[in-house]
RNA sequence: AGAGAGGUGGCAGAGUGGUCGAAUGCGACGGAUUCGAAAUCCGUUAUACCUGCAAGGGUAUCGGGGGUUCGAAUCCCCCCCUCUCUACCA
């Protein structure tokens, strides 16, 4: 979430970022938050004095208790009640101003970096680049949800069966290419330097308000009523909370992470066309890398991320191309976030693989997550996360893309990975 | 899952109602000493919020929440977690 601070202290640039978000009630919302902000401080200020007085009369008391002065105690007594009342009715206000605030707070996205094109939908997202040539397809190609049942290597029915839809049984060469993506990614990132990590798939409800999946998302998350858990929606989650609550020393920075994990999510609403076979999942594998950074360096380390993340597609040989998300498409969380997308032959549209955005401090915020710069106050890190990548999507491509009256020829990248090189 | 023990500052570890934000040790940092270092000595060593131009002052925090009390790390209740034993399991 924004910081307080900074809604104070430059209101304007607060209220022109939420305008280009497109965000309704910005004049009144941050109006309501500097006067609950305002408010705060000034129980705080009551508090504090009240507080202190009944503190130094205790001590007086203490005193006299032991001097053996119990009238002059009792008299003392007295005032010191008064003032029991008094915290209790500030320090209760005080809690619900701040629960508001909180939540206020909550309400507000993510103000967009000054790159960010203005715009509303997907719609008026910037094409960065466009790299790799589109392959030409015979007449008869066919898309991918064809191809996994000539081959026999996805099969959704069997995963209606044991689950239910959006959740496809991967088998045998299918299976094995899962395994391979999988082992790809986690090898490319260790060697681009981030350091792998196995994390719970299951998490608390501190880590979803963490990282923002809460309260915005709830509905979008599998909830695992009977232990008050969370299924992730992402690697994102676990990892980036790996640092809640945390003060990072500066000899420590940037951290760099990478995970596998599955990711669940229940899409509820957001079925229609475009999602057959392999477009969208309720289940799917994903290799996320994190980073953690000082504020200067985020925005170096996002373009970092992204060149990791083009590098593998162009190891898989996949025609892609990168958006600049505009303001309104951005999610919720994001101030900067770039998008990926590859070729897919047979239908004939681009698909997103990958999402790559800095938080800046919005992340940071809710988690606590700060460093301590040389002689200085502590501070506010930047988060940032990227898929490299989501495998549902590359796999459509890639057997779509490679198509031949043969077989599925995969790109060499994988061969050592597969240990074989065509899906037959 | 059952029984018992326990959760204190970066770590170790005292502290069972009254200057306890907390002894002591270690570590870290600054300084003295040294040609330099080790050792030694002196000092510093949490976080958040409020207040103040600042220096400073104040409040809260001893797993989390609530309660008793003029006063709680210390007493009571609930929850979470860790360890040991038993049971079970991969």
């Amino acid at each position: 979430m924004l910081q307080v601070s900074v809604i104070r202290e430059q209101t304007a640039a607060v209220l022109a970022g939420l305008a280009k978000r497109h965000y309704a009630t910005a004049e009144a919302d941050v109006q309501a938050i500097l006067a609950l902000d305002q408010r705060r401080k000034d129980l705080q200020t009551s508090h504090d004095q009240a507080q202190a007085e009944a503190n130094e009369l205790a001590r007086q008391i203490g005193g006299l208790m032991k001097a053996g002065d119990k009238a002059g105690a009792e008299t003392l007594k007295v005032r010191t009640g008064e003032l029991k009342q008094q915290t209790k009715a500030h320090s209760e206000e005080l809690t619900g101003v701040e629960k508001e605030l909180q939540q206020q707070l909550y309400k507000l996205p993510n103000l967009p970096h000054e790159s960010v094109p203005a715009g509303r939908s997907a719609d008026d997202n910037e094409v960065v680049r466009e790299v790799g040539a589109k392959p030409e397809l015979a007449a008869d190609a066919k898309p991918h949800w064809d191809l996994i049942e000539q081959y026999d290597i996805i099969d959704f029915a069997l995963g209606n069966k044991i689950t239910g839809a959006g959740f496809p049984v991967y088998k045998g060469q299918g299976a094995r290419l899962q395994r391979a993506l999988i082992n790809f990614f986690l090898d490319e990132a260790r060697h681009a330097g981030y350091a792998e990590v196995q994390v719970p798939i299951l998490v608390n409800e501190a880590s979803g308000y963490g990282t923002g999946q809460l309260p915005d998302k709830e509905g979008q998350m599998y909830h695992a009523t009977a232990d008050d858990l969370y299924l992730i929606p992402t690697a994102e989650v676990p990892i980036t909370n790996l640092y809640r609550d945390d003060i990072i020393a500066p000899d420590q920075l940037p951290i760099r992470n990478a995970g596998y994990t599955p990711c669940f999510r229940r899409e509820a609403g957001s079925w229609g066309a475009h999602v057959r076979g392999l477009n969208r999942l309720h289940q799917f594998d994903k290799v996320e890398i994190v980073q953690i950074t000082q504020p200067e360096n985020s925005y170096a380390a996002l373009e970092d991320m992204l060149a990791h993340i083009e590098g593998l597609l162009q190891k898989l040989e996949l025609p892609y191309r990168v958006l600049r998300l505009c303001s309104g498409d951005m999610s919720f969380t994001s101030a900067l976030t770039y998008d990926l997308e590859v070729w897919s032959a047979a239908q004939q549209r681009w698909l997103e693989v990958s999402s790559a955005s800095n938080f800046e401090t919005y992340q940071a915020n809710r988690l606590k997550l700060r460093y301590r710069p040389e002689n200085g106050k502590t501070q506010f890190l930047h988060t940032l996360n990227g898929s490299a990548l989501a495998l549902p999507r590359i796999v459509a491509a890639l057997l779509e893309n490679n198509q031949t009256p043969e077989g599925i020829r995969l790109p060499a990248a994988l061969h050592s990975y597969c240990g074989f090189e065509v899906i037959r």
